[in-house]
DNA sequence: GCGATAAGTTATCGCGGTTAACTTAGCCGA
DNA sequence: TCGGCTAAGTTAACCGCGATAACTTATCGC
């Protein structure tokens, strides 16, 4: 019968990024919605938007850039959200192991997102954004300053606070993402298992 | 002209096993040229074999399938490659540190598989083969064993060894797939920082 | 009211995985 | 030796995907 999917009304002149921002709101929504990077196909996200799929080239180059642009987003969710948790310590160390093991749920509460931000090869073309986004983090930012903090304090060896930083999230992006996309395997009790591995972490630095 | 791509001849009754067999090897010597999983198509290994597309589901049931397999072949040679290394040492710490260090050179140097075989989420129906596949490297039971050995000489601190080596998987794992997925990101010099995490992991057991 | 142009749509391409239905070669028993 | 069973393929096609070229339509400024 071809019914036309109730089409949304067109924007007025000058208007035209209404449709882009709509476009990434429902990228959002089904990349959330289905848990499923595969789900989310040009075509599905027009349909959800009430437009036709070409309508999506008009704002966005080709579907990584819409892709990369919702994962963008989602990285200011991830900063919030670890930033949460490192606020309220006053010890150093505790404070590393606090964001640390934020970190590491927020993966696991968000498996997809997690997946697209940190387990999926950057292609060249966005490498630099990519690499801009992680290090304005200001989790990152916070890691390092509160590294220093812990060095300053005797309670790590002396070193460079961003090599330190750097392997503090090599460890908790190991455990997180392996948990992901190894779920299956006989890891140990989870909580305890984790709490272990930041202690050792902290233990050796 | 539709110049037919040079037909293999067909097997004897009986031998069909043997176009399994060159599928197999087609895929791989693929996946190792292209270095590229996205152009490892049902298509472009048919074509390889010399064969019709269709044919490739007489021996697996659909696309995963096949690449499943050939994951297993490369569990394989990353096991090999990882005891290879584990053998040539008497000091139990150097002993996991050496295994540590070849984990982490055969994923940086065959960063396709790696990521094939621990970037990306097995699905459901697969989950009991990988597991076991995993559970069956020599090179875990050799880290499990080499972890015991550090445990009863008194360089680790008491505990259990299989939850001890899980964290030091996450550990080399964490290191290996975030300097493949974001090589773009400003890492320490790879060789010290390599060094600098191993020796963490180890001192904080 | 009229033309320029922003904001879309229609139609289509080529590629991918996958399936159903057909063909062909070789072995086995009468 | 000949007929048929069946293993080992092929042909033709479907559907969904990302993407593009060419067309339409509504709105704004004059």
């Amino acid at each position: 019968m071809n019914v036309r999917s109730p089409r949304r009304v067109r924007s007025r002149r000058g208007e035209g990024d209404r449709l882009r921002e709509e476009i990434l709101n429902a990228t959002e929504k089904l990349l959330i919605a289905t848990k499923d990077i595969d789900a989310v196909s040009i075509r599905a996200v027009a349909e959800a938007v009430g437009v036709t799929p070409p309508s999506i080239y008009l704002h966005f180059a080709h579907k990584e850039e819409l892709i990369l642009e919702v994962c963008e987003r989602q990285f200011a969710a991830f900063d919030a959200y670890i930033r949460g948790a490192a606020g309220e310590c006053d010890d150093a160390v505790e404070c590393v192991k606090a964001m640390g093991r934020s970190y590491i749920r927020y993966g696991l509460e968000h498996p997809e997102e997690y997946r697209f931000l940190f387990m999926s090869v950057t292609p060249e073309w966005a490498a630099v954004r990519v690499r801009e986004r992680i290090q304005g983090l200001s989790g990152f930012g916070s890691l390092v300053t509160a590294v220093q903090r812990c060095i300053d304090d005797g309670a790590f060896a002396s070193g460079d606070a961003f090599t330190v930083a750097c392997g503090l999230w090599t460890g908790v992006h190991g455990i997180t993402s392996l948990l992901i996309s190894k779920p299956f395997f006989p890891w140990p009790e989870q909580e305890a298992f984790i709490e272990g591995c930041l202690d050792a972490y902290c233990r050796g630095l």
